[in-house]
DNA sequence: TTTTTTTGTTAGGTAAGCTTAACTTTATTA
DNA sequence: TAATAAAGTTAAGCTTACCTAACAAAAAAA
């Protein structure tokens, strides 16, 4: 049996791997500081994860799901992005209301039920923040994405979703008229203070660093996806 | 903030309440049997519900929810029902099937998930069990039910809901012949043991004082309701 | 009315999930 | 390379929600 503790970290271990690009692991800090807690608790936890062979890791190391952990952390997150369009689509929530609730329906034990839901939204492919729902066997696509701050000035990049699901951020995001799926064009940087100045839909405005390293984006000339089965990611189990 | 296991407790409390006809407060044994715990534990917890102002009692007497724990309580049976319901009509659930995966919905924490299921079911009345669902503002009909054991030989009564959500027993009550809404006529009872011969649909059978226990039925020639607000079934706060 | 049974309470203890404070190991940078 | 900073670990303690065992009060039966 998983709890729901268990589940949050799970979910977060694979959300922090796939946030990298590279073939990396997941740090004690990282994960606390993810989950809002203090690292001391994180510890005591990996190690019950890892008794029960969800994660894998040496003392000192970095952190990997196992095959079996990743399963799971799979499972959480389609019950995640799901409900999320469920919400979206189906009750009309708003863009920035939707993650807070998922957060809880995101543990709900009922296949059935998130089948279901699945059956009634057509199977989608996105959520509404542009992250892609992992189908029933566990397989989905990677975006190799990067943050709007990793963009050189005169590239244009398309806008896939969000590191940061605060209502504030993301009423803030939509403030500055950016959407998922929009083209962003990175006019200049200022050495001074390190704003950004974007055009979107012929629209200019400034951002600041800390807002665009919570912006995704593909650019548009480079490798965008690749497909990722139970098979990739995971640690030797 | 109220907890899962705290809403569990005061809906429980409710749930017993109302399914005595009368105006009896609920025992501690009673209630932790309910909720498959030991006295003891339900004993620690009634006070700390206590001293929060959800529950009344003198030690060693009955106890009642006050306004505030009602007002939770209601909340909670509300979210229950209506989740029961948009299985059963939206997505196909079973009626055995839908009281698990409730008894989890039933504690998601958003009042405009909860409103936006209401209306996606246009306003229901009832739960496929054929319970009462409350109303936004907490009022409902409380139907004076009897169980089956309680009718007299002879009389007909017609079966309104169940006393147990279990799998096994609501595919047996299937089994059967039984349904909401079904009218039963008793036909006799033997004194031998204490089996009850009932007649459904033309269809004669007959069924234990355990299961007769169960069934909720109306009596075709009593009062059968009243409407219940926040202002009754509540002790003195 | 006394005895027995049922019901409710107290005391002491466990596991999960969190905290702070002190410490160790690894990485960085001078 | 040595000093410093960052990352990770350990120890001790808290709260919630559960348990068993022993006991007290109230209700029912003899
Ligand atoms: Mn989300
Ligand atoms: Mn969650
Ligand atoms: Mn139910
Ligand atoms: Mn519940």
């Amino acid at each position: 049996m998983v709890s729901i503790t268990e589940e949050n970290y799970l979910k977060s271990l694979l959300q922090l791997r796939l946030n990298k690009g590279k073939e990396e692991g997941v740090g004690t800090n990282e994960l606390a500081e993810y989950l809002s807690i203090k690292p001391a608790t994180a510890n005591d936890m990996l190690k019950k994860l890892k008794e029960k062979q969800w994660v894998d890791y040496e003392k000192y190391g970095k952190i990997f799901l196992t095959k079996k952990g990743k399963k799971i952390a799979i499972e959480v997150l389609r019950k995640h992005r799901l409900w999320e369009t469920f919400l979206y689509e189906k009750l009309s929530f708003t863009w920035d209301e939707v993650h807070e609730v998922a957060e809880q329906l995101e543990h709900i034990q009922s296949i059935k039920l998130i089948d279901k839901i699945d059956e009634m939204l057509g199977f989608p492919e996105f959520d509404p923040h542009g992250e892609i729902i992992p189908k029933k066997n566990g397989e989905f696509k990677i975006h190799f994405k990067k943050t709007l701050d990793e963009i050189a000035i005169g590239e244009s990049c398309k806008m896939v979703s969000v590191n940061d699901n605060s209502t504030t951020f993301l009423q803030y995001v939509v403030k500055v008229g950016l959407g998922i799926n929009n083209t962003i064009k990175v006019l200049s940087k200022q050495s001074y203070d390190d704003l950004i100045e974007i055009e979107v839909n012929g629209h200019i405005s400034s951002v600041s660093q800390r807002f665009a390293k919570n912006i995704f984006v593909i650019c548009k000339n480079c490798e965008t996806s690749k497909t990722c089965s139970n098979k990739h990611f995971e640690h030797t189990d």
